[in-house]
DNA sequence: AGTGTTATTGCAACCGATCTCAGCAACCGA
DNA sequence: TCGGTTGCTGAGATCGGTTGCAATAACACT
């Protein structure tokens, strides 16, 4: 039940170590009858490879790095949730790596996945990505951003469309009746996050409206000084566009804490998607961004890279889902 | 900036490559002078050891996996941060391990993590552990479960004190003058949970009370049909306490679809403490649980095992955390 | 039968460390 | 001055596989 080496497979299937090996790894290359004489001794023995000899000697492994922020934020847990999966259906193994925002420590995985040899590696930043700190590592030539990225075509990416979900849910609101909304930023300083407040900020004033920020910090806190702000204005927005779930769910609850009521006194609408907004009170409607699709694309991308070096940039469409956080605004 | 084997550091500083070797490992066996000549030598080159090279030699690694049911669910993602963070202040590395519930991938991760030489593992179950199952792997003798095992005390567990928690939310809820408070299980199907409703029932026997379970399902939906049970009730009870706070969420979000307010018309108290619940409309009152103790414990408890064989179990504090969701029941 | 291919398998070096053993120099006491 | 420690370093086997190369077997063709 232990010490199970190559060599024991070996010797018990009655051939050299370097034919077992083959049998698993480059089946072709054994006749057939003995590979499955071998497969079928290692099955009784219960042996399998170590990854660690094999990575060591092939220099290359199957680990996947995903680096995140924080996986206590919904948006990343239900990312790795996604990636875990169509990271195994094609043999790899997710390495789940928590930075907390560090760039220290995203460098001080970036070198440990390097001396793991894994093959490439996710980064979903909660900053603009500095691609130049990326490329300090060989490993850096083989990564997949979640991200956009700003000045540098030679790293692939995966985003959705910012623009498109912004004008979703500005349309959505537009059709309910709202001509007042506001517009809460919030924590992360990516380049995805700058898009959207771009977006709202230019599309309000095509429309022949006047932008409301009431908040464009990056922190966790923004959904609540968001919605102090709103309490104290004269003549508040009658709709709230959240930059994503989280801030949202904090836009509502501060909202609430005051006596605020969502939708009733004023609309809210997020953006991610999270499973969880389905949960919360109000429902909440949302943009709806295709984590599970992300996930597996990242994956391809990185691995089309591998193969035939393309750099692919792919921009998924986001969805508006209609939940119970908004409605027409009150007369 | 590649290739950098300790033999390369070795000629680089004109020493044998043992010697690098013990710099790095075992520092007092080599005089002081050559060490930090070396160290200096390696600095320089900007070289790390590998850390598959020496886990395939020493036959033990430091590889940690944190086995999960489901790293969307925030208790989880709790878990896996602190533990994270617990981890590598031990110069551990946390390898998060999603199962979905299956305990075939369970078995393929336990397999994976033996030949990985991880020196244990931690396992956060989403049912009764069967201890059977765990120790097939030789590496199933070291494992930390955050739940409650019956029948084999050869396992190592931390927990939380059900009784008290439950305990604690009663007493609140009869400070505040609730009488009729039911309860609605769900999501885990552990000793955990099990303890926590078994807790609720005697309790309120004891206190000449009827129990009223609104649901004891163990998914996800288990809140939602809790509250439809509810609304169904001609003389529904004034307080709920929810199994923990993802089903919390859930009744107060399904409770506030068919326009019952929480705490005006029901009051309701979680389990868990996520920090989400701040953030939730209302914010949730809720019986917290230390899980960046439980984090830190977990691998004490290993640690202490695997030094010396003993077999812990510990039994943690919870603590009331009194926010929005409760209040008097209305007259 | 003789020769050229091709399919299989064995041999042995190698991946990047660790660790036991042995060698050697400096040091100690008598 | 000599045997006995002690401290430090080098040699080389080893962990569990992979892989280029050589050897042999098997088969095809003339």
């Amino acid at each position: 039940m232990s010490d199970l080496s190559i060599d024991v497979v070996a010797k018990a299937a009655g051939v050299h170590r370097s034919t077992v090996s083959r049998a698993f790894s480059r089946p072709e290359a054994v006749k057939s009858e003995t590979r499955e004489h071998i497969l079928r001794v290692a099955e009784g023995l219960g042996y399998t490879m170590s990854p660690l000899a094999q990575a060591l000697r092939r220099k290359t492994s199957t680990f996947v790095p995903l680096i995140v922020p924080d996986i206590t934020n919904p948006f990343f847990a239900e990312l790795a949730k996604t990636m875990t999966q169509a990271a195994d259906e094609r043999g790899y193994q997710l390495l789940l790596c928590v930075t907390n925002g560090d760039p220290a420590k995203t460098d001080g995985y970036f070198t440990a996945m390097q001396a793991m040899y894994a093959p490439f590696g996710i980064v979903a930043p909660s900053t603009k990505v500095d691609t130049k700190a990326l490329k300090r590592f060989d490993f850096g030539h083989k990564v997949v951003v979640i991200d956009r990225v700003e000045g540098d075509d030679t790293v692939p990416t995966v985003t959705v469309d910012s623009r498109r979900g912004i004008m979703l849910a500005l349309d959505h609101l537009h059709g309910l009746g709202h001509t007042s909304i506001g517009y809460v930023s919030g924590i992360a300083g990516t380049h995805t996050a700058q898009d959207r407040m771009d977006a709202y900020l230019e599309m309000t004033a095509q429309s022949g409206g006047t932008p409301i920020v009431l908040d464009s910090g990056s922190d966790l806190d923004a959904g609540t000084r968001g919605a102090e702000h709103f309490l104290q204005m004269g003549n508040p927005p009658t709709a709230i566009i959240a930059a994503n779930d989280m801030v949202a769910f904090a836009v509502i609850s501060a909202l609430g804490r005051s006596g605020v009521r969502v939708p009733d006194d004023v609309s809210v609408i997020g953006f991610d998607g999270l499973a969880l907004g389905a949960r919360f009170n109000p429902a909440l409607t949302t943009i709806r961004q295709p984590i599970a699709d992300m996930g597996h694309i990242a994956i391809e991308l990185a691995e089309k890279q591998n193969a035939d070096g393309s750099v692919d940039h792919i921009v998924l469409e986001p969805e508006l889902l209609v939940r119970g956080s908004t409605s027409e605004p009150r007369k």
